[in-house]
DNA sequence: TATTGTTATACTCTATAACTATA
DNA sequence: TATAGTTATAGAGTATAACAATA
């Protein structure tokens, strides 16, 4: 990608443009953006307020409010006032939301297959490379 | 990311999140969209038409016109008609296109920076499996 | 006065359909 | 008629600034 960009470097350019695409996929399959995929992924059940999304989607709330206003506008979230105190929103997930989400997570393959074609000791050290490069 | 999602799907998720923030941001930062970093990226001094473009970016012609043009009017690219077929653009990237495009492979440190944490042996490791995985 | 979230606005990305120029 | 690219248009993502409601 960039100016003499070492071989494992264009590899993991490579395999993130694939990872990418195939995620951007499996939301559009399911009459999903990227975006709106991305913002039910977090929502666990538990409830969120606005603020923590943004902060988990690492953009601003005003852009989380027009993502989840789309969400609602659906049925796939639902967003009340907290009792607690009322300029905090909770944001939740419905049961629809949740059919829509395990919909895209089945229609995104790529991790699982592309996992699939390393043996268990492979698996092992990806995993322990993975979390070196993480930590 | 999906219910269920094994250790190494979660570890892989969080990885390609954490490289795509950092591409996003060494874009911002240098004053290009990361649509416009990307686009800039495979013009590697030959010539390049806007359907190619269109093909490497995965997306569609018309909107490979637009970015293309921003990127012109910014004097990053040029677009001039093949005489060989006057209906085709050759887009070429010019020098200050080319700094920029430097500029954001440079502040794009991410991918250096954490395969810089594994030693000759698990780079090579890491090579090997991306290659699985991508084959 | 400070905080949470929304609204208003502007720009970019993106695709589809209609169009222009060229072949 | 077919192809390369553009234009028109519409919807979505994104941020900044101004605002409302609540604390």
């Amino acid at each position: 990608m960039v100016t003499r960009m070492g071989a494992l470097e264009q590899q993991l350019w490579d395999f993130v443009s694939a990872y990418d695409a195939a995620f951007d996929r499996a939301s559009e399959d399911n009459g999903l953006s990227a975006a709106q995929a991305c913002t039910l992924t977090p929502l666990t059940g538990d409830r969120h307020t606005m603020s923590e999304l943004a902060e988990l989607l690492l953009c601003d709330a005003s852009n989380v409010t027009q993502i989840v206003g789309r969400l609602e506008a659906r049925g796939l979230v639902s967003r009340t006032p907290d009792p607690a105190d009322r300029r905090v929103k909770q944001v939740a997930i419905t049961p629809d939301g949740r059919r829509l989400r395990r919909a895209v997570a089945k229609s995104f393959t790529f991790p699982r297959e592309r996992v699939a074609r390393l043996d268990d000791e492979e698996q092992e050290q990806l995993g322990h490379l993975l979390a070196k490069m993480l930590s």
